[in-house]
DNA sequence: CATTAACGATACGGGACGGTTTCGTATCGA
DNA sequence: TCGATACGAAACCGTCCCGTATCGTTAATG
């Protein structure tokens, strides 16, 4: 957000207060778009516009240009993530690798493909990216931790590295379709024993 | 290419010569653009022939737009295959995943993450990425195969998904900058080995 | 009811591009 | 030498977009 009305103890300003209303179309605008197809710097504020039914107006009263409204837009993308059940660890983490690329939000599939070139170019797309996976990561590595603790898993891995496993096969064949041979359904239970077998205590 | 100058045999025809230096002139541009980091469709006919020092006229006398003539020079960058020597499995497929992303031409790998949202919007794209890595895979699977054949692999693992594995960390890696913590250059190493622990026969 | 500010709609100037055409020039084969 | 063709440069037009300004309208405050 880079506005005022967010403020919850605001004296309220006098006048008509913003539309909560525009301020979701427009963000639903302009995620539909992208993932509608449209690139990222193909898409114009006009149709965004257009497309939630508000003025051109309205949107520059809320952000400075396409470039602040996006990242605005992506952030409330990503979704809720996915929580293992703590049971077992082999489950746990063939849930945590069938969730990669697969949001809540249907949308997000499509358009994280157009986020790549911009994660390259843009400190901030690149730190809005780390932000995002960040926490993903963490919840990974607890996983593999707790493999540790119980002995399923040596020691003296490198946690990074392991994850990298885990996460590249997957996240290449949904943003890449990699390999059209590949079943994205069996995968993630394929990678995790593959993987789980390279580093499994002797 | 699309046009008719290819023609070997061609009976000669009259006047003067299309230009070999204004063909490599143009590709050349189009790429040294793109690696600069412009983006696919900010990348302009008028900025290719004002970069090439060439007439808009003369790309388009040989092709039809620029969609034609990026698909063209996309072509001519693949560059050479990093070629294994057979001696150990181990050392192929360290070298294999070490050259994923690290074509000759350097430009190679500033431009390939442009292509990730094209290749996911445009078929012709989409076989273009698929031709270019199709004979690398097929390198990676003989060297799947010497393993199996030498008793140090099992015979009754899924050759895809192992490629997956092999590659997929190193892609994100490289593409994404996934794992800022993660060290490309031990990298190949430690995946090939963790990978290979889970596949040995035992 | 008066005030105030956001609303959707529309118009505007400025700029970037695409694609085409027209120059005068350069380079080939005959 | 001559005709044919490609060349680089420039001009042109139509389209799209941005960012701002200005309508009359609408919704809250007091």
């Amino acid at each position: 957000m880079s506005d005022m009305t967010s403020n919850a103890d605001a004296p309220r300003s006098p006048g008509r207060p913003r539309s909560v209303r525009a301020d979701e179309a427009i963000v639903e605008a302009a995620l539909d778009l992208l993932a509608e197809g449209s690139t990222i710097e193909a898409l114009s504020i006009e149709a965004i516009a257009a497309r939630a039914g508000v003025g051109k107006a309205t949107i520059y009263r809320r952000w400075a240009g396409k470039e602040a409204l996006l990242l605005d837009a992506l952030r409330r993308l990503k979704g809720v993530m996915a929580q293992p059940e703590g049971h077992s660890v082999r489950d746990d983490l063939i849930l945590l690798v069938g969730a990669i690329g697969r949001n809540v939000d249907p949308r997000a599939s499509k358009i994280m493909p157009c986020l790549v070139p911009e994660v390259n170019r843009s400190p901030d797309h690149f730190r809005l990216y780390q932000n995002i996976i960040a926490p993903r990561r963490q919840l990974m590595r607890e996983v593999l931790r707790r493999g540790i603790d119980e002995g399923l898993i040596r020691a003296d891995i490198d946690l990074e590295v392991t994850m990298a496993l885990l996460t590249g096969p997957m996240l290449i064949q949904r943003v890449l379709r990699w390999n059209p041979e590949l079943d994205e359904q069996t995968l993630p239970e394929q990678v995790v024993d593959t993987v789980l077998a390279g580093i499994q205590a002797r």
